[in-house]
DNA sequence: TGTACATCAGTGAACGCGCGTTCACTGATGTAC
DNA sequence: TGTACATCAGTGAACGCGCGTTCACTGATGTAC
C-alpha cells in the first residue's frame, strides 16, 4: 500500500475517508437500518450521485463500514490484550473480554451492525469474513497457550466429556484458525466467546434492564466465573 | 374476557386477528425493519387507512406483535418444561433451553424482533415488560427448586464468590420475580440465561458459520456444560 | 515546454418507488324510545 | 315492532416525505507525444 501520487489520487483517498467518516457518524446516531446514502451525501455537501464515484452502491458502503468496524474492534481488543503479561492467562482473558464490552458500549450502533440482526436484504460478501475473525483469534491464542501449559487434556476437572462428533466438527471449523488448540478447549473457547457476545448484546439491546441495576457488576461475575470455567490461572 | 356479543364486535376481533396474522407473516418473510402497515393492508384487501380503526399507529402494531411473540415463546417453553418430572432439574433446564432454541429457529424473525437489534425509533411500552419475563420465570423456577433442594448455598463447589455489591443489586432486580432464590443462584441463572440467549442469537445471526458445521452438536455441549456449571442433577 | 486527448469527479434533473398518517365522506350496524 | 339517532368500519384521495440509482452533461486533472 504505497502513498498516493497524484492530486487526484490524494483527493480520492481523502474523500473516500470523509464519506466513511460521515457514514459512521450517521450509523452511530441512527443505527444501521436508517443509514442512507443521500443523507451522507447531503452532510458532505455533495450530490447523492457523486457518492457513486466512490462506492458502487449502498451495500458497498455498508460493507466498508462493516469491515472498518471489525478492524476497529479487533485492534482495540488486540492492543489491550497485548499489554498483559503473556503468562497471566486469566488476566489476558479478562482484559480481552473487557475490551470487547468497552468497545461495544462506546460504539453501540457499530456493534449492532456487526453482531445484531442482519440488515435485511444485505448479503455480507467474502471480504468481511477475515476481519470478522480478528477478535476470535485473540481469544483463541489465549486458549492455545492455556492448553499448551496444561498438564492434561482437558484439564478443568469439571468439564463433561465432549459430545459425540463435536470433536471432528469443531476441529474442521474453528480449528482452522487454531490448529494447535485441542478440541475440548476449542469447544469451550467457542462457548465462552458466545457467552461474552451474549452478555454484551443482552446488555446493549436492553434486556438487562430490570434484572440488574449495574451491569458492570454482573459482568465482573461473568469474568470471574468464565475464567474459572476455562481453567485459566 | 367474555365472548364478544354483537356482529360488530365479532367482526372486529376477527379482523384484528387477521391483521396480526398477516403482519406476523410479513415479519416472518422480511424481518421487523421492513414491516409496513400499507403492505399488510394491501395483503388483506383493505385500504391502509382502514387499519387505523384497529391499530393507532405502526408502532402499536409492532407492540402487539412483540407481545404476541413473547407470549408464543413463553408458552412454548412453559408447556415443554411442564412435561418433565419436577424432580429432574437437569432435564427441566435442558428441555426449557432446547425449547427456546427450537422456537427461535422456527421463528427467526420474530425472535429477532424480540431479542435482536432494537427497531430504530421504536420505544417499547410498559405493556411488553410482563410478557417478556415469561421465559425467564420458567428458568428461575428451576433454580428455585435447585436452591431449595441443595444442602448449602452456593453448592456448586467451583463457583467463585459473588462480586461485591452484586448480591444486593441482583436481589433488587431479578430477585423481584423470585424472592426465594438465593443471590448466588440468581446471578448464575442470569448468566446461564444470557449464555443461552447468546448461543441462539449467535447461531441465528450467522456467526457460527465457519466455526462449526452442525450447531446442534455445540448446543448439546452447551447444555451439558451449563447443567454441570449450575450444579443441576 | 506545449498541445491534444483521455480520464475522471461532480452536477442536476429525473425515474419510480414506497412509506405513515390525515381527512371528509358513505353506508352499514347497533341502540334507545 | 318501528323509527330516529349515534356509532363505527371502511373508502379514496391527498400530503409530504425520503429513498437508491441512472444519465447526459461540464469542467478540471493527468498523460503521451
Amino acid at each position: 500500500m504505497s502513498a498516493p501520487r497524484t492530486a487526484r489520487q490524494r483527493a480520492r483517498a481523502e474523500i473516500t475517508g470523509e464519506i466513511l467518516a460521515t457514514a459512521r457518524a450517521h450509523l452511530a446516531a441512527r443505527g444501521p437500518a436508517d443509514l442512507s446514502l443521500r443523507a451522507v451525501a447531503r452532510d458532505l455537501g455533495m450530490t447523492s450521485s457523486a457518492v457513486y464515484r466512490y462506492f458502487a452502491s449502498r451495500d458497498a458502503l455498508l460493507t466498508a463500514l462493516i469491515v472498518e468496524g471489525y478492524e476497529a474492534m479487533g485492534s482495540a481488543v488486540e492492543s489491550a490484550e497485548a499489554r498483559v503479561r503473556r503468562r497471566d492467562l486469566a488476566a489476558r482473558w479478562r482484559t480481552a473480554s473487557t475490551a470487547v464490552r468497552t468497545w461495544a458500549l462506546a460504539h453501540p450502533h457499530e456493534y449492532a451492525l456487526l453482531y445484531g440482526t442482519p440488515v435485511p436484504g444485505y448479503e455480507a460478501p467474502a471480504t468481511t469474513v477475515d476481519p470478522a475473525t480478528r477478535v476470535a483469534r485473540v481469544l483463541v491464542a489465549i486458549l492455545a497457550d492455556a492448553a499448551a501449559s496444561a498438564p492434561t487434556d482437558p484439564p478443568p476437572q469439571w468439564w463433561p466429556p465432549l459430545v459425540a462428533h463435536l470433536r471432528a466438527d469443531v476441529v474442521a471449523g474453528a480449528g482452522a484458525i487454531a490448529p494447535d488448540v485441542p478440541p475440548a478447549w476449542l469447544a469451550r473457547g467457542l462457548l465462552a466467546w458466545i457467552g461474552l457476545y451474549g452478555f454484551v448484546s443482552f446488555e446493549l439491546f436492553g434486556h438487562l434492564v430490570g434484572s440488574v441495576e449495574d451491569p458492570g457488576l454482573l459482568f465482573e461475575q461473568f469474568l470471574l466465573d468464565s475464567t474459572v470455567a476455562l481453567g485459566l490461572r
